[in-house]
RNA sequence: GAUCCCGUAGCUCAGCGGUAGAGCAUCUGACUUUUAAUCAGAGGGUCGAUGGUUCGAGCCCAUCCGGGAUCACCA
C-alpha cells in the first residue's frame, strides 16, 4: 500500500489529481476540513441485500468505494475503514429462482434473511449463506473491508441509541416519508417493522400506539393480537430508507455511494438522517449497466453478466478496470465488452512503466499562458487506471520478446489456427519468441487460457464450416493421404500441401488455400497451412480432413 | 411528470480549456511458394444545433433538438 504520509509531493499531486476517485476522495478531505472525525476513522461503507447471490453491480461498487478509500489515503493521515455491510436482516420477499429446495423455501418467505434455512445445505440461513459468498469474492479480489451483518448489529444492541431516537422523531420522520408514498401505502406505512413473535415474518403493519419513554411500539400481529413490543434488540427491523439512515447515523457513515436508481433514496434517507441530529455520508451516484439490449441489468432478471462469466473470459484486473472507467456513464456490460477491456488494462499498464522514462514520448500538460510544460510524472502515475486499479503498485506490462502482448492478437491467433486449447497457442507463441514458454510467462499464459476460453464460446459459433467442391474434395483426400508420410516440418509439408494445389485443376492456387480454409476451419482466412498441420499434428490434421468430407464439420455448424 | 446519462471518423468509443485521437473496418506497401498474422503508411470528422464566457471551447455556461435510462410498488 502506497502512502503518501512521507512523501509531500506525492500528496500535493494527489490533492490536484483529476481522476474521479481524487475528486471523490477530497470531498472527503473536505468533510474533515474542520475537525477529524470523533471516532477516529474515516468510515466508507457499501450496502449489499443478500436476497440473492452477489452480483456484479456489487463487486463494482466494492472496487470504486475502495479506489476513492486508497485515493483518499494520499491525502490524508487519518486512519479509514470500510465496512462491507449485509442488510441480511431483510425480509425475504420472493423466492429466487436460481436456488434449489425452492419449496422449502417459500415456506419462509417474510422472515429474515438469517432466518430462512439455506436451501444450500451448507450455512445456519439463507443469509448466512449469501454473506459467505460475497466474503468470498471480495476475498478473491483482496479488498480491505470489513465485514459487517444487519442482524448481529440489531442484536448486539449496538444500534438500540439511533433506534430510540426514531422513535422519538417518529413523526418528523413520517412527515418526510408521507408524501413520497402512495395513498394506499400511506395507510399502512411504518418505519419500523417489527419481527412477529408469533410467525416469526418481518411484518409490514401500521403502528397503533407508541411509548416514547418505554421505548416500545403497538402493533397487530398476524394472529390479530395486539402486541407491544420493544423497537430495540432486534425486536423491529426498520423499513428500508429509515433503515439506511439509521445505519448512517449509528455507524457515524462518512461516504457511501449508490446506484442512479437509488437518488430518490438517498435524498429521503440524508434528510431523515439529518432529523436524528446528524450529517449525511458523502455520496456519488453512479450509473447502471446495461445489458446487451440497453435494459439494466439485475439480479431477478438474469441478463447482462455475472461476475464469474466474465473472469472465465478475462482477468480480474480487466474487470476492475471496467468499473474504474466513466463511472457516470451508463454502460453496456456483455460479453463483447471484454475483449476490448483486458487490451485497455494491458496498454494502462505499459503506458504506466513508460510514465518517465527518456524514451517515453513526453506526456504534457498545459500551462495557463497556453505552452506546455512536461507533467509531473508523479501526477501521471496517479491519473492512471493501473495505478487505482493494483491500490498504486501495478505490475510490469506483459510483453513479448519486447512486444507488448495484446488480447486481441491471441484471440486472432486462436481463431486463425482454431485453437482447442492454449497449447496450440504456445506452439505459434514459442516459435515467434524462442525459449519464451508457460512456465517462463505465466501471465501470458493465463491470458491465453483466456482467449481460446473466449474463442471457443463467442468465435467459433460464429463460424461457418461449407462442403468442398469435387475439384476441393479429391485434393483434400489426397492431402489426407499424404500427412501421415510427412516430417514434421512445417516447410516440408507447407510444400506438399503446394504440390497437391498444382496437381489438381484450381483455376488459382488461392482458390485451393482458402478452400482449405473455408471447409476445414470454417473462414475465408487462416494460418499458413504447413504450420497450422505441424502444430496441430500432422494424424489430427488428416483427422479433421477426414471429418470434413464426411460432412461432420459442415452440419456442426 | 421528476431526475440522470449520452450525441466526436463507416462502427465502438477515448479526449473534460491550448493547432481533432484510438481500436475495428477500408486502402497501399513490406514480408510470405496462396492467405492470414505481423510491421510500415494512407484516406476518412464544419466534435447534435444555436447563443454566451475566454486571447483561445468537443471540453465551461444557457437554451433547443435527438437518443436512452432510472424513479414514481419494493429494496
Amino acid at each position: 500500500m502506497t502512502n503518501a504520509a512521507r512523501d509531500p509531493h506525492l500528496r500535493s499531486m494527489a490533492l490536484q489529481a483529476k481522476a474521479w476517485p481524487f475528486e471523490e476522495a477530497r470531498k472527503l478531505v473536505e468533510r474533515f476540513k474542520a475537525a477529524p472525525p470523533a471516532k477516529g476513522y474515516v468510515l466508507l461503507e457499501t450496502g449489499y441485500g443478500p436476497s440473492g447471490l452477489p452480483h456484479i453491480g456489487t463487486f463494482g461498487e466494492v472496487a470504486r468505494t475502495s479506489m476513492v478509500r486508497h485515493a483518499f489515503e494520499q491525502m490524508s493521515d487519518l486512519p479509514t475503514r470500510l465496512f462491507a455491510f449485509s442488510d441480511d436482516m431483510d425480509g425475504l420477499r420472493k423466492v429466487p429462482d436460481n436456488i434449489p429446495n425452492k419449496e422449502m423455501v417459500t415456506k419462509h418467505l417474510g422472515k429474515p434473511l438469517t432466518q430462512v434455512p439455506d436451501p444450500f445445505g451448507k450455512f445456519e440461513s439463507f443469509g448466512h449463506h449469501n454473506n459467505a459468498m460475497l466474503r468470498d469474492f471480495l476475498d478473491r479480489f483482496g479488498f480491505r473491508y470489513e465485514f459487517k451483518s444487519a442482524t448481529e448489529e440489531y442484536r448486539s444492541g449496538r444500534l438500540d441509541a439511533t433506534l430510540l431516537k426514531v422513535l422519538a422523531h417518529y413523526d418528523a420522520i413520517m412527515e418526510v416519508m408521507l408524501p413520497t408514498l402512495g395513498e394506499e401505502r400511506q395507510r399502512t406505512y411504518s418505519p419500523f417493522l417489527p419481527v412477529s413473535a408469533a410467525t416469526g415474518r418481518v411484518l409490514q403493519v401500521p403502528v397503533i400506539e407508541r411509548d416514547v419513554k418505554a421505548g416500545t411500539i403497538v402493533f397487530e400481529d398476524e394472529d390479530g393480537k395486539k402486541v407491544e413490543t420493544p423497537v430495540t434488540g432486534g425486536r423491529c427491523k426498520l423499513q428500508w430508507k429509515v433503515d439506511w439512515a439509521m445505519r448512517w447515523v449509528a455507524l457515524d457513515v462518512d461516504y457511501e455511494m449508490a446506484g442512479k436508481d437509488l437518488i430518490p433514496s438517498v435524498e429521503l434517507s440524508s434528510k431523515i438522517a439529518k432529523i436524528l441530529g446528524a450529517r449525511p455520508p458523502e455520496g456519488f451516484n453512479y450509473e447502471l449497466f446495461l445489458d446487451e439490449k440497453g435494459q439494466k441489468i439485475s439480479k431477478s432478471k438474469g441478463n447482462g453478466l455475472t461476475i464469474e462469466e466474465w473472469l472465465r473470459y478475462a482477468p480480474p484486473e480487466s474487470l476492475a478496470l471496467y468499473m474504474f472507467q466513466q463511472p457516470k456513464r451508463a454502460k453496456r456490460l456483455y460479453f463483447d465488452v471484454i475483449p476490448r477491456a483486458v487490451d485497455e488494462y494491458l496498454s494502462f499498464l505499459d503506458r504506466f512503466a513508460a510514465i518517465g522514462k527518456p524514451s517515453a514520448k513526453a506526456d504534457a500538460e498545459a500551462k495557463p499562458d497556453g505552452g506546455k510544460v512536461p507533467a509531473d510524472p508523479a501526477l501521471l502515475r496517479l491519473e492512471n487506471p493501473a495505478w487505482h486499479i493494483h491500490g498504486g503498485a501495478p505490475p510490469a506490462p506483459l510483453e513479448l520478446a519486447g512486444t507488448p502482448i495484446s488480447f486481441g492478437m491471441l484471440l486472432n491467433l486462436a481463431s486463425a489456427c482454431n485453437a482447442g486449447d492454449k497449447g496450440m497457442l504456445w506452439g505459434f507463441l514459442s516459435r515467434y519468441a524462442p525459449g519464451v514458454t508457460a512456465a517462463t510467462h505465466p501471465k501470458l499464459d493465463e491470458l491465453a487460457g483466456y482467449a481460446v476460453a473466449y474463442f471457443h464460446d463467442f468465435v467459433k459459433p460464429a463460424k461457418t464450416f461449407r462442403a468442398p467442391t469435387d475439384v476441393e474434395r479429391k485434393a483434400l483426400e489426397d492431402l489426407a493421404a499424404a500427412l501421415p508420410d510427412l516430417p514434421d516440418e512445417a516447410g516440408k509439408i507447407q510444400d506438399e500441401v503446394y504440390a497437391i494445389g498444382k496437381r489438381h485443376p484450381f483455376a488459382d492456387l488461392k482458390d485451393w488455400f482458402r478452400a482449405l480454409y473455408e471447409v476445414l476451419l470454417g473462414q475465408s482466412q487462416g494460418p499458413r497451412f504447413g504450420s497450422f498441420a505441424a502444430l496441430y499434428g500432422r494424424a489430427e490434421t488428416a483427422a479433421l480432413i477426414k471429418k470434413a468430407l464426411a460432412g461432420e464439420l459442415a452440419s456442426a455448424a
